[in-house]
DNA sequence: GAAAACGCTGTACCTGCGGTACGGTTTTTG
DNA sequence: CAAAAACCGTACCGCAGGTACAGCGTTTTC
């Protein structure tokens, strides 16, 4: 990484920071430049208004959380063949990441915009939207793979149910900020995950054996305490 | 309402409006006092500075709230003795107030100080936590009385699923906002609703004629679609 | 019916921040 | 070594939050 980009970065963090804990139209430049050792033209530098800075930060955010979904479903995948159980692994192992945080969930930035639409212009709130809508329609196609094995016991809506998704993990954000309790959040996903169990299981009587045996080796974690 | 509470009543409307759109950073009061047509000075009058605008909005947005609880959930009780029912029936009606607000939900205000908790004095963040334990310890106690006539199908903490009900409305809340589409926050009560459902159910086959004969007359609305 | 309290208005002023402009300087890179 | 990249310094504008205080009409209270 080049030092421009590195310290672009740098500021984005910040601000970032800044943003989830003050709010974007009460974030200052001077204590963002402050921090991260640069002045006032550096930072116009690298963002030429704080609609840019938006926009960069909005992109850093969806992008990392995109790998960490990626991360923890594709995991979930390669543990099983069952889409159902591969969902649920990566769910269980998504509640772990959130567990994980140092400080807890730092916020959404997505709930931030959302709640100070007016501060920002239609680009910044079509990159929300849309980074929402991808999430939306990956879960939905995972539902789908999954109620084509398992018909789902209850008339729910997938795409609500994919949307759910969405919901527990900024609702939970949200909680888990407030009551200053991390692990908050990881229950609300992992109860999720209990609603998706149930909403696919059959009966209450359990069928066994269709974990298939993990292809990959899981780091030091035992995934098998809750699967099914 | 005295002169004064009125002028009191139509700056802290206004004020929620700006602060649910801007965020409270960005909250000008130059702004809300050229809306609500009276001088700076009469703001002052009223709120001594922006933290005590914050603790009366707060206040406002949260008596506003449990008046809505109070009054589908107290109707859930008319409409059935059954815990359970009482409940579902409860969950139905804040689905159709959710849907039934001509421009969606504006926002939640516990979820916009969650997000710029840095902006409030103690007292604010206080205010916000002690409001939603109390709807948690609410919902616990309800939750309490149907796992006490209907065992629970999964093992999950009744807190958590006391939680999840702020999560979903402050979660559906943003992903409706954010989608201005008002039907998503009424879907995902709705869903929450499922889950419950679905925990205290004891099996597919379902047991008839727990509803008992509705006491009270119902407004209108035709109450029994999706009971059960 | 006078006094006191209420509900404001008007003016003046200070501070701090977002944002612009622009010239100069250092650092990196080809 | 030269050019591009990555900054620094300074000066400035306008707006908003907030303070201070004097005053004024209306309503309430004794």
């Amino acid at each position: 990484m080049g030092k421009g980009l590195e310290t672009r970065e740098r500021i984005l963090a910040i601000a970032e920071m800044s943003v989830l804990a003050k709010g974007f139209g009460a974030t200052s430049i001077d204590e963002v430049i402050a921090e991260a050792g640069i002045t006032k033209s550096g930072f116009f530098y690298h963002f030429k208004d704080k609609n840019e800075l938006a926009r960069a930060m909005l992109l850093r955010y969806v992008e990392a959380n995109n790998r960490v979904f990626d991360d923890v479903f594709g995991r979930g995948r390669q543990l099983s063949d069952d889409p159902l159980q591969a969902f649920l692994i990566g769910l269980k192992l998504l509640a772990e990441v959130m567990a994980d945080l140092p400080h807890g969930h730092p916020g959404c930035l997505i709930a931030s915009v959302c709640y100070q639409e007016r501060m920002f212009d239609r680009e910044v709130r079509a990159i929300a939207v849309n980074s929402v809508q991808g999430w939306n329609v990956r879960f939905r196609a995972t539902l789908d793979e999954i109620a084509a094995q398992h018909p789902p016991r209850e008339a729910v809506d997938l795409d609500t149910v994919a949307d759910m998704m969405s919901c527990i993990v900024d609702g939970g954000i949200i909680m888990s900020k407030l009551m200053a309790d991390p692990r908050r959040l990881e229950h609300q996903v992992l109860a999720f995950r209990s609603f998706v169990k149930m909403l696919f299981s059959p009966s209450p009587a359990v069928p066994a054996g269709q974990v298939s045996a993990p292809a990959t080796r899981v780091d030091s974690s035992h995934v098998d305490p809750h699967l099914l």
